[in-house]
DNA sequence: ACGTATAATTGTCCAGGACAGACTATTCCC
DNA sequence: GGGAATAGTCTGTCCTGGACAATTATACGT
């Protein structure tokens, strides 16, 4: 039976707070403040942990750790509402409220077999583009939202991310491969585990008739940088979620950035570019997956004024 | 322009060693043996971080790392093609061999459109029972000996596994759902990311007209236990790769055993179990995937036998 | 041969110190 | 007053060197 304390490894893990990071913020602000087992090592009870990984979100979002530590629960959860805006509207999605929440109610319901074919049937209603700009997109928040005030397992989202998956490969697998535009090579970096993200770009990359190569998930930057090679590729595109640590994104970007050619491009994408921020201009950042068509568009245009001339 | 020198936290990314670890092995084995920058920090040249990458690849062999710190490179290669034996002898998978070596020689050449195209035509032709036992099986031990001796990069692995995963789920797609049998959820444990396991034997339970709840891949035991009760399920079943510390996994699976109830039984498949070694009777094992309708018809004997009567 | 006690190996943790880079506030000059 | 330059604060990461639990190998007795 293991006891429901957390080691600093699986606090590091689940938080994305570093060891370092972790111990400096006790030394300093007296949060956390972990027990110890008998061998003198931390041991951090779980609500502890799930203030961290408030604090941790609201870092991200620019906020300072000095103030945070001494926060109570609540005044966290208050500016985690401040900052990330409304605790999701869910009306946004104009007509397609209902089959958010019917999607919802099928996952609270643990309901897989019609949670499977709700989801087939409304790819097939909406079509692979609007079924992923209209349904999936959002619905990826909604699932997050819920997962983060803890009304979902994680065996619900793992749940929805497989079916999900699922019926984005049905739908991709339908579409006669394109060799227009720029040819992408697709995957995530290590640390990244979220692939929706990943397959929603390649189906809607594919739908514009670029031809795209995936690599899955949590590609090593240097191997990135190969494969870009022997594929041939001219744009090497990432997506990353919302969990992903905006200052780790960076750095990871800034190195892949130095291993690849000038004439290759990096495209990021993914809920984490959603709020705005300074980012770096040798990379582009891509919002929303509405704009991958007209990325697509500027990429072409780029390629006609300056045709390839690397110095 | 970053110089080709890596610091300390870009290692750990590339090769999966902890900073500590790194650390720890400088002063033990004084290996690696960094370069510091002006501001005494660590900086590993490229080749003391290939070097590194080989010897963590043959510590999961089950290696010791104080051997091989000091071991030349070509020691290293050498012994990488040692701890895998036999180059794999190819002729076994009788008719199939072509099948087998064309995929290599796509894999080996990048060739992404090419090894799409070659494996639906192969799963078309063969049909997904033969596809999978035949040819995905066979092929997963090929470019697990390939990737052992170093032949195969990872971005290759990776592009093999997406490829075959989207295969997998083509045909698993195709298939209308059953409801006969036992009821199984399928997962694996937290550390066992090898996803074509599960989807494999998936297809082939519901090829047998199994009903089948997948999770993903690593879910924590606490919720394969609670999604099992939520889901109703008569068996969990979990697959292992060859990767996969032995010890962990027997750890585990007693773990997940007293979190389960009785009537719930565990299936265990995958690689990890092809050789025979002590195994407890309470999990039963099933070291290929052929044997899956003959499981199915055991435990469908076994229910006749002894009718579902929980105390 | 087999099980057990002893020794070596190995990864992770700890404490406390240092410092670069980012951000903030203040000063100073035009 | 506006804007640039300066000093000051904040924060994360890296450093050294020590400790120990868990695993794995070796020696030993029966």
């Amino acid at each position: 039976m293991t006891s429901p304390e957390l080691g600093i490894s699986t606090v590091e893990r689940e938080t994305g707070l570093s060891k370092d990071t972790l111990r400096m913020w006790e030394r300093r602000y007296g949060f956390p403040q972990p027990l110890r087992n008998r061998h003198g090592e931390r041991v951090y009870p779980p609500e502890q942990v799930g203030k961290l990984r408030l604090i941790s979100r609201l870092i991200d979002r620019g906020l300072r750790p000095r103030e945070l530590a001494g926060a109570t629960l609540e005044e966290l959860m208050a500016r985690v509402t401040a900052t990330e805006g409304a605790p999701e509207p869910l009306g946004a999605a104009a007509d397609n409220t209902l089959l958010l929440e019917t999607t919802l109610d099928l996952l609270a319901a643990y309901d897989a077999a019609g949670l499977q074919s709700h989801l087939s049937r409304t790819l097939q209603r909406l079509g692979l583009l609007r079924f992923i700009l209209e349904f999936v997109a959002p619905m990826n928040v909604q699932v997050g939202a819920a997962w983060a005030r803890g009304a979902l397992a994680v065996s619900q989202e793992h749940l929805y991310c497989e079916q999900m998956q699922h019926q984005l490969r049905q739908g991709i697998g339908t579409i006669y491969p394109g060799a227009r535009a720029p040819s992408v090579l697709l995957t995530t970096l290590p640390g990244e585990d979220h692939q929706l993200g990943v397959l929603m770009a390649h189906a809607c990359l594919a739908l514009e008739g670029v031809r795209c190569v995936s690599l899955g998930i949590r590609t090593p930057i240097g191997d990135i940088a190969s494969a870009a090679h022997r594929h041939g590729v001219e744009v090497v595109g990432l997506s990353f979620s919302k969990a992903f640590r905006l200052k780790t994104a960076l750095a990871m970007l800034g190195d892949l950035r130095a291993q690849l050619p000038p004439s290759v491009e990096i495209w990021a994408g993914g809920s984490l570019w959603a709020r705005p921020s300074h980012l770096p201009g040798e990379i582009r950042f891509i919002s929303r997956l509405e704009l991958i068509p007209h990325e697509i568009a500027e990429f072409c245009r780029r390629r006609r004024t300056a045709p390839s001339s690397p110095a």
